[in-house]
DNA sequence: TGCCGTCAGCTAATCGTTTCGCCAGCCACA
DNA sequence: TGTGGCTGGCGAAACGATTAGCTGACGGCA
């Protein structure tokens, strides 16, 4: 590969003039303006990142790093997220941490080494792993994605997960049913946790208790509410209507009830949270509440470009965005019997 | 951010000292080690990979570039070489080139001077861009994965695309059908090309002909399919039997299929190929070849990663797995009427 | 005691850029 | 013509690591 030291050899010129041509940086003139991009083409140069970065102090890298590529809807966050840095000139690093702490801790060092300006993160748990905490002084900028905790210095994007739940279950809870059960996702997640209150604060506004025996907690996971969803609504006494924490649970759920031989909406009624491609192709329609991912991940992304470009330290800012109800043909009236 | 120069400094030890400590690349006696590790921990210390590449000359940097991110299939592809570069020690860099050629070349343009030292490419056409194509001397390894193109000294890993659209067909054909309609993918992209004249191969070994008016170009779109499936079915005169190239596409026609009050496979048999999370979900589910995704996924970083290591000039490898049949309840025999 | 081999640890060159500070030449003005 | 400001272009010092090659101390052997 060719250096800009090869590049100002072949032109007769100094480095600092090459680099002066190459970014546009100062005035040369045109004959040697010339002579330098000639030397350019013909040797196939490009200015080598490593080295631009070393000497600048940034790598144009930005890295995303999300509780679970295998959901479909963390796919289409990492699409957005993709689109959103190329638009500001970075490039995307994208890790897996697989809900897994400890995998998330190796994940944050190996790329505080990799010198990312910036990170998206969706925290595996409530808390920022030890090791990130502890680094002082200047760290790198980030913003949680979909799931917070309380850090008041971190930036945060979400939806309102407590008024999501509540939205699903106020529209059950109007359509008659008061044996409404529920397939959880994992509680020690804010998203999780906040899904599964919302939707007791639903139910308790209208004077109806959460049946436990009707409620299953769960995993973000589509098999896991495959046999969850199989093991609640395999028992004689069961619920009329359930409420299904995200999209990808949805699936199993609604596999499992067509493996059951239930008819959903006529012996149950279902409703969700989220939107994944998948959920589109369901039939009946799913009934859900859904978030604007693109527009939640440009947000997001805004939100970290500021932070890079202008690193002042000021509180860390929470948007939340509000989830809208759409309603398929997953949910029918309660009738007795 | 402290640098290795801070550490000598603190640990009263020279930086070669400390490198060798850090990289344990040379012996260095316990008193000494132990205040270097002290010095680290005290100032915490992450060697900056920046630096460290430039001077070693890698950069521990592997990039994917899909053409449609926005697939859960790519999704899935992506999540799988994350795992996998990740067991090999590098970062994965990914880039939606969104079946755009000018896309692609100007993310090839980028890559190069981020010096990724390896690239899976879904390629967005049957060429290389030329931009890449005239790069001569040591170009960065590359794997072209699921679709390819006739470059001899690239490795490539992809299904059998024609056997895939063949093994679906039989199956259709096998059931009696003999008015059999395909929705297309992209005929200009060599998998939508190869599923398109596997079918008619396999149509035409039984005697039948493809009718025209019973097949649909498209892209490898859902929206895409869907209107295309609407069109195709909405007239009188239609098949009884879909096959349909890809998985994305296949939630498209489902779609289509019952808001036509078609009924599936009572009044139409449906087949498709590749395997999406999404497709699971469907009812009736779907009959339609798979793919060994992970396996295609670590067999690609394989070719890689030995093309890294051993930057050999050989020619390039190319290899086919199969796809295997899966059925489901969405073909029935056919029945006059 | 003197010589030599061994080896822990240090010094300094190097990777490929960017960029600060300097120099020389030119023009303009007095 | 002398002086001073302006500016195109250059030289060389960073950036932060790795590593080749050197130094000096120490122990063993004659």
């Amino acid at each position: 590969m060719a250096t800009i030291r090869d590049v100002a050899r072949a032109a007769e010129v100094s480095v600092a003039t090459v680099s002066a041509v190459v970014n546009d940086s100062a005035y040369v003139s045109p004959a040697l303006r010339a002579r330098v991009l000639d030397a350019v083409r013909e040797l196939g140069f490009a200015p080598s990142q490593v080295a631009r970065n070393l000497r600048r102090g940034r790598s144009d890298l930005v890295a995303i790093v999300v509780a679970d590529l295998a959901n479909p809807f963390y796919g289409r966050v990492v699409c957005a997220a993709e689109a959103a840095v190329a638009g500001w000139g970075y490039s995307l690093v994208v890790c897996n941490s697989d809900e897994n702490p400890d995998a998330e801790k190796r994940i944050l060092a190996r790329l505080r080494m990799l010198h990312c300006e910036g990170l998206i993160l969706v925290p595996v748990s409530n808390a920022l792993p030890a090791a990130a905490r502890e680094t002082e002084g200047r760290r790198t900028p980030m913003v949680l994605f979909g799931r917070a905790f309380d850090d008041n210095r971190l930036d945060a994007v979400t939806i309102d997960n407590f008024a999501a739940a509540q939205q699903a279950t106020n529209y059950l809870i109007d359509l008659g049913h008061s044996r409404i059960g529920a397939i959880n996702g994992p509680l020690h997640v804010s998203t999780g946790r906040a899904r599964m209150e919302g939707m007791q604060a639903a139910l308790a506004a209208k004077g109806l208790a959460l049946d436990s025996r009707f409620v299953r907690p769960g995993e973000f996971r589509e098999d896991v509410a495959y046999s969850a969803a199989r093991s609640l609504l395999g028992q004689p006494d069961r619920p009329t209507a359930l409420y299904v924490a995200n999209g990808l649970m949805a699936l199993g759920v609604m596999r499992a009830i067509s493996d059951l031989g239930l008819r959903c909406p006529e012996d149950l009624s279902v409703a969700s949270t989220d939107n994944i491609p998948g959920v589109r192709g369901l039939k009946p329609v799913l009934t859900r509440t859904e978030h604007p991912i693109v527009d939640m991940v440009n947000e997001a992304v805004r939100l970290l470009v500021d932070r890079i470009k202008n690193a002042r330290d000021e509180e860390g800012r929470t948007v939340v965005f509000p989830s809208s109800l759409v309603v398929g043909d997953s949910c029918a009236p309660w009738k007795a019997g």
